[in-house]
RNA sequence: CGGGGUGUCGUAUAAUGGUAGUAUGUAUGCUUUGGGAGCAUGCGGUCUGGGUUCGAUUCCCAGCACCCCGACCA
């Protein structure tokens, strides 16, 4: 991508209404342009991060097993009256009516939906396990939306939704996602805590989440630094200081935020959906369901929060919007800029996402101050100076140095 | 939804009961190129509605928006 091409315009300085590091710092890079609050379009940056995150998703999620749908946004009261959540999430489900008088609901989630798809779909023992999700928009009326991506009113999620024919193989796969759910917020540069937690709306008993944390994080977490044991505050009758149920280790307390969980549903739904299977036994009985959340843009917002500087952000290279950032300082003849496009070419061939700043008329400390602010894992610059020892300087965001490397040597440094 | 705060060019800010200024951005031209570069010229603004007043961006009231705290929630 060429940059002077690029859609997007930094900031010099803070929007003056924001205060949480990841409002800050998408908007002033560009990533984000917020709507309203807790209400935001993505801009090319930050659409390529999303998508890098929906793909390390959907890779872990065809690994287990799942396969991805796509429900509809606008759902029908009906099924909602089903399990009696209509009345029950009137404070959260945005609804409308239509001329007629009749009622629809924008999903804030979708387990009534989901049920419904598959009580038509699920008739024996033999369709079970079913694993479905989708990664979707959600939206929900927060009374306060607030810290940039991190609480929405309208908000990507990847919702995971699972279906047994036994409690034991709930169970088995229970175990699974939690893996499979701490490997995806690992992969996109993120240190989840496993934590025990209150079930809110969506059960009556205990469920989990998956805690990162950060200073600005809105929950508050009791956890072993061992990561064998954690417990939201909400819940937890230990403290800080205490020892460790499981190993004995001192606790510790902090702010976190919450970006996935994992719900028993049991037959929380089934049961008032009327969604039944055949067993082998030839009796019938209800499907067992879970269901498991994963927040895309709470996700991004978490990543900018523990991972920047006072000069911008500094993505994990698994999910920067590219991954390297090619920069040329001017020189009189024009040389150094064949060189940067010689290099730009060849580096696309070998398939490095690489943003060129290409431009001309912009001073060489504005460039550098963009490519901080925009924070791609891994800079090169090319400039007079380099090219006269057939080099290019390569810096890595997170690291304060900066190296000469032969050109011929760059895809070995690049592990290409 | 309760409490608090703030609304001035795109962004960040200053000032004022009587012509709204600066920086940055932006447009044009020239110069400049290793940390948001220089000169010149141009464009661009007082949240909305009501009240007080000869006159309101300023004072008063209401609304709206945004931010923060709380409650609620992924």
């Amino acid at each position: 991508m060429l940059q002077s091409q690029l859609f997007y315009k930094t900031l010099k300085e803070d929007p003056k209404d924001e205060q949480s590091i990841n409002a800050k710092l998408l908007l002033r890079a560009a990533f984000v342009h917020k709507e309203m609050a807790g209400v935001f379009s993505y801009l090319p940056l930050g659409l390529r991060v999303l998508r890098k995150i929906e793909n390390i998703i959907r890779e872990e999620m065809d690994n287990i097993g799942g396969q991805e749908i796509f429900m509809s946004v606008l759902q029908p009261k009906a099924i909602w009256e089903e399990t009696g959540r209509w009345s029950k999430m009137g404070e959260i489900m945005y609804r409308c009516q239509e001329e007629s008088g009749k009622e629809v609901g924008l999903g804030s989630t979708h387990e009534e939906m989901i049920t419904d798809i598959i009580r038509r779909f699920v008739n024996s023992y033999e369709d079970l396990p079913l694993y479905l999700y989708q990664i979707q928009t959600k939206f929900r009326k927060e009374l306060r939306a607030k810290s940039g991506l991190l609480r929405g009113r309208e908000f990507g999620m990847k919702d995971l939704y699972s279906f047994h024919s036994s409690e034991e193989d709930f169970r088995k796969f229970y175990e699974i996602i939690k893996k499979s759910y701490l490997k995806i917020i690992k992969k996109c540069g993120l240190d989840p805590i496993f934590t025990e937690a209150s079930g809110g709306d969506f059960t009556e008993q205990y469920t989990h989440e998956f805690q990162v944390l950060a200073k600005d994080g809105e929950d508050t977490i009791i956890y072993c630094e061992k990561r064998d044991f954690s417990e939201n505050k909400e819940i937890s009758k230990l403290s800080v200081g205490q020892k460790c149920p499981k190993c004995g280790f001192l606790l510790k307390e902090g702010k976190s935020i919450e970006v996935g969980n994992i719900f028993p549903l049991g037959t929380r739904y089934s049961k008032d959906m009327n969604a039944y299977f055949i067993d082998k036994d030839g009796q019938r009985k209800l499907i067992i369901m879970g269901c498991y959340g994963l927040g895309l843009s709470r996700l991004i917002g978490s990543i900018v929060e523990v991972h920047n500087d006072e000069k911008g952000i500094i993505w994990p290279s698994s999910v920067a919007p590219f991954q390297v950032h090619l920069i040329h300082i001017q020189d009189k003849k024009g040389k150094v800029r064949e060189e940067a496009d010689k290099l730009y070419v060849n580096l696309q061939k070998e398939n490095v996402e690489v943003l060129y700043d290409d431009r001309i008329n912009v001073s060489v400390g504005e460039k550098l101050a963009e490519a901080d602010l925009i924070g791609i894992p891994i800079r090169i610059i090319i400039s007079e100076k380099t090219i006269a020892e057939k080099s290019v300087e390569i810096k890595k965001r997170s690291e304060a140095n900066a190296k000469l490397v032969k050109i011929k040597e760059l895809g070995k440094v690049l592990k290409l």
